[in-house]
DNA sequence: AACCCGGGGTG
DNA sequence: CACCCAGGGTT
């Protein structure tokens, strides 16, 4: 009796799924490619992001970057540009970085082993055992928080979601029940646990291998995954100026730390000359995933040009307008505010 | 190993 | 309101 490490006892669950993907896999274009450029972004784009809500994203993004080399080739600005509203905008920076490398440590060529994958900029182990097994036959399971959710219910398995090691720890109760055809696998676990295998109320009549899950023969599918660590948000309050003059306004690009790395922004503060200027403050509220913000925009308009020149000079601000503005990307509040003051 | 990074959807 | 999402980088 043949006992290897691929054929546990468990390897029928993974290819029900595989049978199961075959019939209900979700009509999504990007399935229709192997091109490793366009995988990867698709993995990039939505990391942390629902479908629905990365789709336009993606599209739009691979419209004007068809390619490694138009996307190496571009500016950085016009990446974040293509990137705005989705969040998380070190992975555009980390996306068109990653590109570069490509070009220059690749030859333009997207590599094919997990490993040189994995040194690219952006790239963890989840997504480049996604693309290494999607577009070149890799045998790595693409381990998220599907993969959490779905093989703690089915092995009834509490391990702690929070810990550092659960990566690793998932990725063995993967291989046990992972089959040959590995990049299938790993998108089936991507719909199962979209679709059927939900956070809340998921689907297990429906499912295609309630009969080997161990939460559901229990009655405790709720009670998995276990996450100890709970999310906490604190307060912040942000202030903004908003100084115009003759439908110009003042912005500033951000570092890469902290919020909103390198989007625009409005001054934060104003010299004591323009405060007579101030005609109005606006005041809203903005939830982050950890941050609960309180923004205040003073709207400043400026009816001297000397002052308006010293100002801008000294504090080497950016002048824009709200046509040119389009060609910025702001952090979603901030876009809220231009968009509301073509209105007025 | 702990902490940080967005925005939107869900129950 | 708490939790989740095709995670990764930094310290």
């Amino acid at each position: 009796m043949k006992k290897d490490n691929r054929s546990s006892d468990f390897l029928h669950i993974g290819n029900k799924l595989l049978s199961w993907y075959g019939k209900n896999a979700r009509d999504l274009h990007f399935r229709q490619t192997k091109d490793p450029y366009k995988i990867w972004i698709c993995e990039i784009v939505f990391q942390q992001t629902r479908i629905n809500q990365g789709l336009n994203h993606y599209n739009n993004f691979i419209k004007r970057f068809p390619d490694v080399k138009t996307l190496a080739e571009a500016e950085e600005n016009e990446v974040l540009l293509y990137w705005k509203g989705l969040g998380y905008y070190s992975r555009a920076i980390n996306i068109h970085k990653a590109s570069q490398q490509i070009m220059n440590d690749y030859h333009g060529v997207f590599p094919v082993e997990y490993e040189e994958i994995l040194k690219l900029k952006g790239v963890g182990k989840y997504t480049a055992a996604a693309v290494s097994s999607i577009c070149f036959g890799g045998k790595m399971p693409a381990v998220d928080g599907n993969f959490y959710r779905v093989l703690s219910r089915i092995f009834a398995d509490d391990f702690d979601i929070s810990n550092s090691k659960a990566f690793s720890y998932f990725s063995q109760l993967a291989m046990l029940v992972m089959p040959e055809n590995v990049g299938d696998f790993n998108q089936a676990m991507m719909d199962l646990g979209s679709e059927i295998c939900k956070p809340k109320n998921p689907l297990c009549g429906e499912c295609p291998v309630n009969d080997d899950c161990l939460a559901f023969s229990r009655g405790k599918t709720s009670e998995y995954p276990v996450k100890t660590k709970k999310v906490k948000t604190e307060d912040l309050s942000l202030k903004y100026y908003f100084v115009c003059r003759n439908g110009q306004f003042l912005i500033r690009q951000r570092k890469d730390d902290f919020i909103w790395k390198k989007l625009f922004e409005f001054p934060t503060t104003i010299s004591r000359e323009l405060e007579p200027f101030i005609t109005n403050v606006k005041t809203f509220t903005h939830k982050l995933t950890h941050k609960n913000l309180t923004i205040e925009i003073f709207r400043v308009e400026v009816d001297s040009e000397a002052i308006w020149n010293t100002f801008t000079v000294k504090n080497q601000y950016i002048i824009t307008d709200f046509e040119a503005s389009h060609d910025k990307s702001f952090p979603k509040p901030l876009e809220n505010y231009i968009q509301n003051s073509l209105k007025d």
